[in-house]
DNA sequence: TCAAAAGTGTTGACTTTACACCCATGA
DNA sequence: TCATGGGTGTAAAGTCAACACTTTTGA
């Protein structure tokens, strides 16, 4: 009662199956920044009707001679003009429902980039940072793509130096935890945390100093080089 | 120099982007089970005259009407017979070249099921279980799929109760840590293991002993009810 | 009586947490 | 001299890994 043995090719394979190519696919990048000791996210004002008002990722949709790693690197640099920057993948959202144009599927990114960011213009298009602890709703389904790649980003920061695109180059172990402690929401013991750190070793001291702090000045230290991660070198994290 | 407040309905979005629905979706189930104290994959014969020979994980397209959940549990449920077994979403892959029939991009999911479950007709489709230590090469990507979820499996085996289904409703702990190596394919040591398995608080002792054995039997557990993971009651586990 | 696996605790190594004092700098 | 944060160590609790002997059963 076995099947026939019945290849077929893959372009016989294309035709019958012509009516499923009917669904679109999109990247949504959730880029989070870090600035006066808060976590932000970058957002756009929907220019949908039907969300009106409301804000979200940012995100486009896959073209048909590029692979999703290359959409969500074309948003982002689009965006931001940020080349080179280590975008993770979470996860994908597909229900039926959550897009008004259509059926849209889409592959939710999130990367870390400094707000400071010189090629960045903001002004340009509807593109704000929001602090992400201040963000209740979002258009389409963002608010949920957006908790999800929270909760990656908390999962992975204390694993792999991540958040080190947040920081200068050169930066001190206090600007150091204040960031965890922005992006965890939570308080970290200094001297815990410092030996933490240590461990792992991630850091080169730099033998310099703070300026300009109105207390006594902190040791600053440097990601190591091996560590650091891009696009083009982006290391498998699980 | 702000951009105009310009509104559109998501009706004409949806006619500037129609070349982008150009672009299929699918999903493959990475199906694992469990026999002979190894741990297996449910793979088909590839119809494909280009991977002539080479197995491939179950998928199917998505259907334009259907969430990605949806088409993952109807590829479960049409090749297996089983209903209402949990899956995992694990990653998106989008090559450009990963499908040859054109543009296909696939969201994997795994799963675990009882190979010995009755609706199950291996025989009237080229469907095959292997033993996941002795996959080489499969069909498209599919490899580095089977990869990608058995990490995420191994991952996830000790910090969530997901393996039971890959044991009958009454076990011992022997069979238990079986299973255990067999996915992490290591030895542990067998009263660590009781201990870490007892401190989870994930099984009832049903004061039951194992018959038929050729040696002392065991006491019989089950998963508590409360840890059972179906499609309709998936836990969040991230 | 033998073979096979069940069942069970302790010790040492390591990790994690909580916690307090003096120091250097700028205002 | 004050305010601010820098820099540092230790003890107690908890977790993890290694390890061996007696018991029960069927053959």
């Amino acid at each position: 009662m076995s099947k026939e043995l019945n290849l077929k090719t893959a372009a016989i394979e294309k035709i019958s199956h012509l009516d499923y190519f009917n669904i679109a696919i999109s990247v949504d990048c959730v880029i989070f920044g870090y600035d006066n000791k808060e976590l932000k996210v970058l957002l756009i004002k929907s220019d949908l009707e039907e969300f009106a008002g409301l804000y979200s990722v940012l995100g486009d949709l896959v073209r048909p001679d590029e692979d999703l790693e290359s959409a969500s690197y074309r948003v982002l640099s689009e965006r931001t003009g940020m080349e080179d920057v280590y975008l993770e993948q979470v996860h994908t959202f597909g229900g039926i429902g959550r897009h008004p144009s259509g059926r849209v599927i889409t592959t939710a990114y999130y990367s870390l980039i400094d707000i400071k960011h010189h090629k960045f213009k903001l002004n340009h298009n509807e593109l704000h940072w929001h602090s992400v602890n201040d963000i209740k709703k979002l258009a389409f389904d963002h608010k949920k793509i957006l908790d999800k790649c929270l909760n990656r980003l908390r999962e992975q920061v204390m694993e792999h130096p991540v958040v080190f695109n947040l920081l200068p180059e050169k930066f001190s172990l206090r600007e150091l935890q204040d960031l965890y402690q922005a992006i965890l929401d939570i308080d970290l013991d200094r001297r815990n945390f410092r030996k933490k750190i240590a461990i792992k070793d991630w850091l080169v001291d730099l033998n310099e100093m703070e300026n300009d702090v109105p207390h006594r000045p902190g040791k600053l230290y440097a990601l190591k080089k091996q560590h650091q991660r891009t696009s083009t070198n982006a290391v498998v994290m699980q």
